[in-house]
DNA sequence: TTATACTCTAGTAAAACTATAGGGTATATG
DNA sequence: CATATACCCTATAGTTTTACTAGAGTATAA
């Protein structure tokens, strides 16, 4: 039940861009060294991040990545889904792509991980990048 | 964000116990039988759900499991933790074992782990083995 | 024209997961 | 007391996933 590193970094990435927002495109190379990442890796967080319109990318001398939309309009949820798929702690409950077992008519366990896939996408959405960005640049 | 096989076999296994409980000590091989299980390896989920007193074991023959505890004190939460550890998104909110990185002060995504480690736990504790033996029970 | 920065694809080492296997010990039963 | 039953302990092996690393290419501003 961990998130992976994609989870964590591309969060990470995403707050960065959008605290250097006013200053335009942030580069790969300027947010995996503030957050001391791999920029090769960080590059690889971001093709998923792009395909859901979470980010834009501008090529070219100057360029770099910009939020794909309002920051309080792109939640946790929205990165954590983007990087790692649907968010479910079991395939049978995964709204995307089920995995059906047989037994899913009879399965007791199988409400309980409903519930559990419910209540981590609510906590997950109920922060947004703006509400980071906030909390950020709360501390001195 | 999934759960292991550990968890899922385990939480079916408690169940199997508990539904049986009247009839003695359930052996391992009727679990493995009825939840099309490999024996020897549930054996092993066996092995930390009992050093957590959530099952006792009786050797010899007419032997087998019987539960720990009365099924309405094991909530699942108990039976995850016991198989899978903490549970947690992240280590740097562990709890039990915390793996706390040099940011930890300032970092604006840990107040979100911890939330959404507390409401995991919260769900997952909000149901205990009794309450999923009384819908089993309920299935025609 | 050139440096900057994104894009696409492939490969790889390490860790975690999911078992399988062998040899042992305790105990109820006949 | 012999024996079948069933738990106990440790090791190991195959597979998958994770977390990178690397090479070659493309677009664009200056």
């Amino acid at each position: 039940m961990k998130l992976s590193t994609k989870g964590r970094y591309g969060l990470r990435a995403m707050l960065e861009i959008a605290l250097q927002h006013a200053k335009g495109p942030v580069p790969i190379h300027v947010i995996a060294e503030h957050q001391n990442l791999s920029s090769r890796y960080l590059e690889q967080l971001l093709i998923p991040l792009k395909q859901n319109g979470l980010v834009k990318s501008v090529r070219g001398s100057q360029g770099g990545y910009i939020l794909g939309r309002e920051a309080d309009k792109i939640t946790v949820g929205d990165i954590i889904r983007a990087l790692e798929g649907p968010i479910s702690p079991v395939d049978c409950v995964n709204e995307l792509n089920p995995d059906e077992c047989d037994r899913a008519e009879f399965c007791v366990t199988r409400r309980i991980w409903s519930k559990l896939r419910d209540s981590m996408n609510q906590v997950l959405d109920s922060y947004s990048l703006e509400d980071l960005k906030n909390e950020a640049t709360d501390v001195p």
